[in-house]
DNA sequence: AAATTACATTTAAGTAATTTAAATAAATAG
DNA sequence: CTATTTATTTAAATTACTTAAATGTAATTT
């Protein structure tokens, strides 16, 4: 297949990917509900991936913010959000007490984990078609996208045209 | 490396790869300002989407809609508003005067192609530094990836999703 | 040690995208 | 001809995100 009708057809496939992860289904709320935990806001992508960061070992909102790819503040909401709901807290950085510490709750890394599960069951599935090969050249890929499409917004002032 | 690992890595990337996306950058509304066309409201994922999907021809809003994977409401405002830019037109539909056709605006199809260059071009150096197969597998990763995630979102209730 | 500067987080305000529900208009079925 | 279904649009509301300004703490300078 040549390169630039590959090119096309991502083109337009990501976007459409990316709408579909920004709604999170509703199976995932109801593993939560069945815990007593009130979840009448919906789970947002962010918050999707500030679990998935918090997988790796509490983090200072700057860190998450960095990690999410979003601006400190909008980190700060996150949490806020999810710690409304008992899923994750803050705690006081001993060492700097400018820095707040997120982690999940006691108990709740688990919870997390499985609330996820729906999710990753989906892309296990999808990753089950490929081979080793395939699946490792789609993070590749992924990875070199995601390059890409951040180191670009900045940039835009050598033409100084516009 | 393992799958487990695998999929982790993946869930925290997507999400940043769709807020990069949804960020058009200015470069691109240049390249209408040096042709007269007013471009103060940005351009979003969806309305790029739209120009890609009119390179395969003339779409009706309810086939644009699914195309794009939006709401017909939601296509309608993508198409208001690039038809404000004159870079699409409504046209009836002579078999059904329910439906509306869209399409480029003539000769604004060389120019919507050129407009998505820097996106294109940002794609095609990240595929530069992929091999034809690894390439391919990309794209592969990815339909299975928005076939996974798109089929997975009515379904928690039983069927009767819209 | 006091004052200034830098930093992490939060609060506040505003913008843009997208959804659901309701309205309009045309086609089709009975 | 009337009733129902389908395609699109209008309207209202929700949500996530950003920048700018405020707060409290740390580090640095004098």
């Amino acid at each position: 297949m040549d390169r630039e009708r590959l090119i096309d057809e991502i083109l337009m496939l990501l976007p459409v990917l990316a709408r579909g992860l920004g709604r999170p289904d509703p199976s995932e709320a109801g593993k939560l509900a069945r815990r007593g935990i009130p979840v009448d806001p919906t789970l947002s992508p962010g918050h999707v991936q500030v679990l998935i960061a918090l997988g790796r070992g509490p983090h200072s909102i700057g860190r998450l913010a960095e990690a999410v790819g979003v601006s400190p503040p909008a980190a700060s909401q996150l949490v806020d959000r999810l710690a409304e709901h008992g899923m994750v807290e803050r705690r006081p950085d001993p060492t700097d007490r400018r820095v707040v510490q997120v982690d999940y709750v006691p108990g709740m890394q688990d919870i997390a984990r499985r609330m996820m599960e729906g999710r990753s069951r989906k892309l296990r599935e999808a990753l089950g078609r490929m081979t080793d090969d395939e699946a490792r050249a789609l993070l590749k890929g992924l990875k070199l996208l995601v390059e890409s499409f951040e180191g670009a917004h900045g940039e835009e002032k050598h033409g100084s045209h516009r």
